[in-house]
Order: C-alpha cells, then sequence, then structure tokens
DNA sequence: CCCGGAGATCGACCGACGTCGATGTTGACG
DNA sequence: CGTCAACATCGACGTCGGTCGATCTCCGGG
C-alpha cells in the first residue's frame, strides 16, 4: 500500500485553494496539485474521461471504454482506478457491471486552480 | 532531437479546441493536451511558475529561483526550459543573466480545456 | 587578453509509470 | 452447485523522467 493511496482522496477541490500565479505556492500544495495533474496528464486518461462525459448519463462501465481506446482491460481498470483515487470519477457497482461517473465539479476546480485569480 | 521538441510548441492554445468534457476527444487531442498536462504535473515545476507569476514584472531569473524550490541550477535549468519547450514560459536573455516569463493566457487555456463548455 | 560568473548541456543513476498476460474475485443464471 | 462473464489484482517488463555533479558556452569587467 503506497503512502499516496492512503490520504482520503475525496477533496480535489482543495488543491485549489491557493491558485498557482496568487501566491508561491507553498511545497505541500504543490504536491498535491501535481498529484491531481499527474492523473490528467496522460493521452488514455483523458480519452476515458472525455468518453464517460459524452456516454449517456455521464456514466460508463468498463466493457464500453476498453474497445474506443484500444487498451486492454487489465489496462483500463487500472487507469480507471487511478482517476477514482483521485477524486476524478466515482466507482458504482450494479450487478456484473462497473459504472464509472465523473466527480461534479472536480474537473473544475482542477481548472480553478491554474488560471489567475485576477480575471 | 526528440521528435516531441520538433514540433511548434508554441500554441498551448491549441489544446482547448476541443474540451474534456464536450466530445470523445481524438486520440490526437489527447496526445497534445496531454503533453502540457505533464509539464504542470510537477511540484517544482508548479512552483517556479507560481514564483514566477509572484515575481516584480511577472519575470525571474535562474539565480532567484533556484534557493526557494530547494534544487539545483541545472536541475532548475532542466525544468524552465520543459516550461519553454510546452510554451507556457518565454526566455528573454539579458546581458549575464536569463530572465522568465509566463506566456500570457496560457495557462488559462489550459483550464479552458478541462471545464465543461456548458458553464 | 584573460578571468570570473550566470546559465545551458551532458552523462549517469534510479525510482516511477504504462502496459501486458495470467490469475483471482464476484455476481448472474440455469 | 456449476458455469460463465465482467471486473479487479498481481507480477513482470520496458521506458520515461527527475535529479545530480561535471563540464561547456557566453558575456561583462579589468
Amino acid at each position: 500500500m503506497s503512502p499516496s493511496a492512503a490520504l482520503p482522496a475525496r477533496d480535489v477541490a482543495a488543491c485549489c485553494a491557493t491558485p498557482v500565479t496568487s501566491a508561491p505556492l507553498g511545497a505541500d500544495d504543490a504536491l498535491e496539485l501535481a498529484r491531481v495533474l499527474k492523473a490528467l496528464a496522460d493521452p488514455a486518461r483523458l480519452r476515458l474521461l472525455s468518453l464517460i462525459a459524452a456516454a449517456d448519463g455521464e456514466e460508463a462501465c468498463v466493457c464500453d471504454l476498453t474497445a474506443p481506446v484500444g487498451l486492454s482491460q487489465p489496462t483500463v481498470s487500472h487507469h480507471l482506478k487511478t482517476l477514482v483515487d483521485t477524486g476524478l470519477l466515482t466507482r458504482d457497482r450494479r450487478g456484473s457491471w462497473a459504472f464509472y461517473a465523473l466527480v461534479p465539479g472536480a474537473l473544475d476546480a482542477v481548472a480553478g486552480a491554474l488560471q489567475r485569480p485576477g480575471r
């Protein structure tokens, strides 16, 4: 169990408390924001997010995501777990399927952490 | 010379043409956006960006950045080069010093690529 | 013309990460 | 209760990226 997986990982919004351009950004805040951005900095995960966002009801199961991204099922599961651990997705197990959905406002919080507060 | 370093790297705004949440996001667009996000997904680079943004005139030289981030001079130069190549910073050589400044609107463009178009 | 300082580049080391096949787990259905 | 399908986990492999010390380049000053 890695130390980074042990933390709450439920509050993506916490990283937008101090926007990058407003103050020198402490070491801890930089580490937290980098953790979320690192989860986003992968083509496969970006495509998975957009596929889920564009899906009906804004949720999708693994079987619907494997083909479009062109990756194996274990790899897709791995990426989805990463996004869930980061607090960007939620997992809902219904029957044999696992439905993934966007956490409302999570992406907006990350976007807010990058913009300058003045404008 | 890596293939990724050969491309223009001047238009960070190009990656916000199709927001993550608006369409399934093609493989090429995902690769481009991931390239910019990967440059941001590092604590040291985030701190460098915030230091430059908070500096007087929104520019700073390497000698002023080495101490605050607690890294060696070659490492800081390496990170700054990464940010310049990605189109997030500009380098201006004046005398013996190299001044780095934010590219106006670059961070906002990345932020725009993460937000949903609807709101 | 020579020297010193600021910064960039080089080469190397090492940990982190994406990817896969194989296997384990869990629920649905006869 | 046995079987199958969907998904998660595991172990391994190859690559990429952050970091450093050493060195190179360039400019200013004496």
